[in-house]
DNA sequence: CTTTATTCCCAAAGCGCTTTGGAAAATTAT
DNA sequence: ATAATTTTCCAAAGCGCTTTGGGAATAAAG
């Protein structure tokens, strides 16, 4: 069956093609009669403009780029995909479509031939970190970009983003407030942006109180159940055990629990847990026993936001209304209590 | 900074770009010596020819699309994800891309929308169940597909399939003769392709030995720790309890291990497990304890080799080269051993 | 009834590439 | 020397769409 074409469904009611198209494109130089007929005719048809024609003709390829680098699969961490899955489940909803690369030699390469090709629209970045090369490119490739997570310089460019450094002020405050002295930190890698903000809020918390924050209860690694075991037992063996945990993650609060429970603490009591929930279906807070206190901003939304803002941004919004930073609440759960000294 | 063009790069050459064009791509008529400087001007100003100026052109888009219903949201699966890496990295290599649709309303509407608009030259299709429409569909609106696994009726489009039946006929097979007669399966999802074929090397292994598949014996599933964990409970909490399970992933595999544990069982001793090993990082069937015999064929392999036959296909490779059946070979590890009547 | 707006439509010119079908120049054959 | 090839290049015609810049009706205003 040969591919129904604008011509042919022109040709068909008698009509041009310029009509036709304006038509379906929502011009108002086109009667209401004819614009009903013409919409009919294209679904009986199933007609669909090509879509490499109309980028070629726009200029605009509707298509949101995702690059990332193959031997760091960002797609083996469930906080990333559960942002994918909220990223392309709004962009489905949508007339654009979502493009991978994976390269073995850096994104950068990719971002090189994104914006020379003509590809892509406009790509998300994510896991930034602090020195962040990927930005400096797509500015000088003039490949427009929005980022999840945010750098220092992020007056820039349009971006989404949590306030990372009240995710561990909140807990912390509230520890301390419990009567917590020696609070460890499970944070997420340090050279990414968000481990990094919020290692200051727990310093803050901390400070505000008078307490200095110790080094030795800082812990940066990739945010598994494994590692948040691993890290916890060393951190809970010591003679001079912190009191209480603040994590990253669920899924590091999840190792942090089964260590606790190995060496006979009981969670909210002897040792009081908290963490920030992304959201992870794998690892939920108010299922956990005892269910967990977190703050909460979930990464699925936040796909979704940034598949909102992506297009907005196409579609020319200013910069202004592209910079958002969400605020995380603090859910109390019974996984915190007082310290008992 | 604008975007080199053919007719720029002719323009600087004093070339036609139909010479250009001809030398880039490799034609035969242009001399070495023009080749040579039209290749070295190119990369010089950093030329790539507009993705979408050369789809219309040709007609091939270099896409290859993978679409998902939104609500079963393959990337929450970690055997899916697995197999995404493989294609992503193997597809980043070469000049094609991954184009990603999620879609409320099914697959359908997005492959019909693929079909019409001419966005992608392939789709993969996996996690193929009996009762396969997209396959007719697929074949109704003439896009080319490619198959993660197989259907009944296999002969007539490309796959990749690993060879299920024996999946489960060697590792049951080889319990028989280690004097097992009570042998449970933990399954995937009984409407998955591979569940059935798998159950029928688990039946047929039985059978040969005279052994009745006892059907309270079968259990399917998710493919996750959480469900092998209580489907494992339910099995060995039964006064007549099977002395062995063969599971269909590790992550099954890695529940069945802390059921069996806490029930008091010895792996390996008075429970034999056994699993099919996808490669998943999350669970390393080596790094268990005690270590997991295993039929091993890992999804990332598969991925790049679906890959790899996609771009084939596109490229014209007959039919009889596009359907592999890889086999997977039985590891033999301690936590299975003799029966211990 | 003419003039000025409005409404509705379309011819033609691209978008940046590939491909077809020669043509000119350089080689080889006669 | 001329004729027959071969080599090397290019003009022009698309691919299927959007957009520009009118033009022919029709309606409103003078």
């Amino acid at each position: 069956m040969q591919r129904m074409t604008l011509k042919m469904l022109a040709d068909h009611l008698c009509l041009s093609p310029t009509t036709v198209s304006r038509a379906l494109n929502g011009y108002s130089d086109v009667s209401e009669q004819t614009r009903d007929r013409v919409e009919k005719a294209a679904n009986e048809h199933g007609y669909r403009p090509n879509a490499n024609a109309r980028r070629l003709a726009t200029g605009k390829s509707n298509v949101i780029g995702f690059a990332f680098p193959s031997e760091l699969n960002p797609l083996a961490d469930p906080h990333f995909v559960e942002f994918l899955a909220g990223l392309s489940e709004k962009v489905s909803e949508t007339d654009y479509d979502i493009l991978l690369a994976a390269s073995k030699k850096g994104e950068a390469s990719i971002y090189e031939r994104f914006a020379a090709k003509g590809s892509v629209d406009l790509v998300v970045l994510s896991c930034v970190d602090l020195s962040e090369g990927r930005i400096v490119q797509l500015k000088e490739l003039g490949l427009p970009f929005i980022v999840h997570g945010r750098t220092e310089h992020c007056s820039s460019y349009p971006y989404l983003d949590i306030d990372n450094y009240s995710v561990f002020y909140q807990p912390t405050r509230m520890l301390v407030e419990l009567g917590h002295r020696d609070i460890a930190i499970l944070n997420g890698q340090e050279h990414l942006v968000f481990a990094l903000y919020r290692q200051q809020g727990w310093e803050a918390a901390l400070r505000e109180q008078g307490v200095e924050p110790r080094q030795d209860f800082v812990r940066n690694s990739e945010m598994t159940a494994e590692r948040g075991y691993t890290l916890s037992r060393e951190l809970l063996e010591q003679k001079n055990r912190p009191t209480a945990l603040v994590c990253s993650s669920t899924l590091l609060a999840q190792g942090a629990y089964k260590a606790a429970t190995e060496l006979g603490l009981s969670i909210g009591k002897d040792i009081s847990i908290t963490a920030h929930d992304d959201g992870l279906p794998q690892a939920s807070a108010e299922n956990m026993d005892p269910p967990l206190t977190v703050t909460r901003s979930t990464l699925r939304d936040a796909g979704m936001e940034i598949a909102n803002l992506a297009i907005r941004q196409i579609e020319g919004a200013p910069l202004s209304e592209l910079q958002i930073l969400w605020n995380a609440e603090l859910i109390y759960r019974s996984s915190a209590g007082a310290y008992s000294g």
